[in-house]
DNA sequence: CAAGATTGATGGTTCAATCTTG
DNA sequence: CAAGATTGAACCATCAATCTTG
């Protein structure tokens, strides 16, 4: 079992503290603005990325790196909000497809409001261009 | 209000991913050897540094990027199990000091052989050196 | 039995209110 | 009143068990 190098751990340890500090200014504005969670915002811009023909539940679940369970419970608090509608799937009887209403569509441009703002004062107002494709490029290879 | 471009928000979404990715992958080992979560380490190896004097739990808020409450109720669960003891302030009767128990320092042993393996698998056989430090580098002027 | 999804119980987080001391 | 810390209540996440359909 090999243990990582100095470089190792600090980049790790730099990758949560710049996660945690740019989530925790992100979740602060939705909650000021009185606006739900942003897992609320990712699960409603897949859905309307996908249409009128909306997702299964099981899908979403790479998309959203949630489990089974939290899928099912996160799209319960939506429904009940009126944000999207579950159909079942005419195909195969065990699935349910999600699909995002215009009360969700609403909700999702007015998140954005403030998240898009706060990502701009988190990332895009402390790097160039340049060095924010540097880094995704990066990012992205710890992603594989 | 200034929105982001897309090569801002691309950072971002890779940044979210990458944490999260990495962050599963090293609670999933935890758990798997019954043991507690990444914040129990954060905390111990916090309290290991300071030494015998411990630490007053406001100057933990920063460092663990946690609120009053959660670090209060952090420090009650790893008193009940012995990690560590809470030692009132003598020169000022509102604090604690937190200090950690042999016990403790056991603990955030066994933990980082499971914790450093999962590091070096999620970051270190990922990334050369060079490409570690430009990202580290990178990351840290988010933090600013 | 396997896959998709849901649910009861449990434990952790968070808010707001509170307590204690400076 | 302010600062450090705690706590009841409400909310969210997680595990394991369950339900339904293929």
């Amino acid at each position: 079992m090999t243990m990582p190098s100095d470089t190792t751990v600090t980049t790790w340890i730099e990758l949560a503290r710049a996660y945690g500090r740019a989530m925790a200014t992100i979740e602060q504005a939705l909650t000021d603005h009185h606006l739900p969670p942003l897992s609320w915002y990712d699960l409603l811009l897949e859905l309307e990325r996908a249409g009128e023909a909306g997702l299964r539940q099981f899908e979403l679940e790479d998309a959203l790196l949630l489990r089974q369970y939290s899928v099912s419970r996160l799209a319960e608090r939506l429904e009940n909000e009126g944000y999207l509608w579950r159909k079942r799937s005419a195909e195969d009887g065990r699935g349910k497809y999600l699909i995002i209403t215009d009360k969700g569509k609403h909700l999702r441009q007015r998140m954005w409001q403030g998240y898009g703002a706060k990502i701009e004062e988190a990332v895009g107002k402390k790097l160039s261009p340049g060095q924010c494709h540097t880094l995704s490029a990066l990012l992205s290879e710890l992603s594989r």
